[in-house]
DNA sequence: AGATAACTACGTATGCCGTACGGAAATACC
DNA sequence: GGTATTTCCGTACGGCATACGTAGTTATCT
């Protein structure tokens, strides 16, 4: 009934064996589970999510396909584990200030974190592997707003509501990087050779307000750097409505 | 130079030709690019963009797998195609009331299209295909806020606040669906058989604080319709801040 | 010492995927 | 009637996860 890859994933995550076997009969194993975990990361950190495969993990440590999955379950439980690991990789800073400099803290460690390894962004994340890092996370999560008037329940709608942000902001800025490297084609070239095509095929005058806008967001963005500068605008609005439900 | 792919496809968005061909020799083609897509939107809504497969929509229309590239280039600039088709499949209504009545509207149109059509959040967005139908979406949103007091710099930031967090909080809801869907256990049942578990595998009591609100927020959500609420929740602090913005 | 059980590493096979390429049949124009 | 054009499709290639069976290595037990 029980499936023993959940038991044997949570171990792994838990650092409580070091897999499923228990006696010591057979060879050593070539590797630690960790360093199975880090070639996975650095895959990963290279390629992305889609471009992630046991193969390429396997190549990396001198491994043939198969022999990875003596280390791990399978493609999807390695994710969770290495979700886990990045999400520990540097440490919480203690909490300090009032509550807008505690939340920015926390929505800043977010931004951190997805910009560091982007493919956090392609896991699907519902029912996630509870891993020990996971789990300090969400407690430094909520110790930032314990005791600022929140209820139980609010307080974790709140860091619900900074991590539903956050990661839709890191992704627009995370895709925009992404795109740009791949192609080679920077933003403003992608749009300047779309522009004569697009005028083309576009009834003109179709959309008054969003050319006005945009031709005022187009130059603003171009100057600074655009995703960031959204990123604080969306924030110190959202930290001004929650000042005001907690007074 | 200039990808010929890209030209088609913007032809394609536009409805300014069917397709490539000009002349009109050969034998018609059996079948509307409408029709194509139309194929593609239900096949990326029964089964989602990862097992959306080329393949899946021929055979849909009867056709062999290698006939759908002579109505769209490829897989991805048919799932462009895709997303400007199901952008525009609902008329949008005209704006009413205050801004806060208004952000809401456009909040809630974003929720409920994400919601029909799951998969529009696993698409890749930055560098959008360009098409009418999302051009007109942009327009609506803009006008709801045009001369609320943003500069047209804010006009975009406010939108693209607005585009991060209902997206984000749609994802959660709609991957939180799909899981209980596809694996058939509901999240309580899950959680009800990961509790053992996690109790031996965990240090007790090393996340008190996580515990304390945990237990509430389970309480409630298994209650009543838990991602709903927290939606509303943040869509509330964030029109707070807005409005304080502009006044 | 020899047998045996346990374990690692891995070869092979299955069934998916996107799409490049080329050929056969159908159609419209000269 | 011939020819250019276009649709439809068969085949092939290189990629993927992973199920299954096997060879070889090692620690333990007899």
């Amino acid at each position: 009934m029980e499936n023993p890859d959940v038991d044997r994933t949570f171990n792994l995550l838990w650092r409580r064996t070091l897999g499923v076997p228990q006696g010591s009969r057979g060879p050593k194993q070539r590797f630690s589970v960790d360093e199975v975990i880090r070639a996975g990361v650095a895959v990963a950190d290279e390629e992305g999510l889609p471009a992630f495969s046991m193969r390429k993990v396997a190549d990396r440590l001198g491994l043939k396909l198969m022999s990875i999955y003596t280390y791990v379950p399978g493609r999807s439980e390695l994710i969770g584990l290495m979700v886990d690991e990045v999400t520990g990789e540097r440490e919480l800073p203690p909490h300090e200030g009032d509550l807008r400099r505690r939340l920015t803290g926390v929505a800043e460690e977010m931004w951190d974190r997805f910009h560091r390894h982007p493919w956090l962004l392609q896991v699907e994340e519902s029912r996630p592997w509870i891993g020990p890092h996971g789990s300090g996370l969400y407690e430094w999560q909520l110790t930032a707003i314990e005791g600022a008037g929140f209820t139980d329940l609010e307080m974790d709608q709140v860091i619900t509501l900074l991590s539903s942000f956050t990661a839709g902001a890191a992704r627009t800025s995370i895709d925009a990087r992404r795109t740009a490297q791949r192609s080679g084609i920077s933003d403003a070239a992608w749009w300047a050779s779309s522009v004569p095509i697009l005028e083309r095929v576009m009834p003109a005058d179709s959309y008054p307000v969003s050319s006005r806008v945009g031709q005022v967001a187009g130059r603003e963005y171009n100057a600074v750097d655009d995703p960031g500068r959204s990123f604080r605008f969306g924030l110190d609005r959202i930290l001004d409505g929650l000042r005001r439900h907690v007074s």
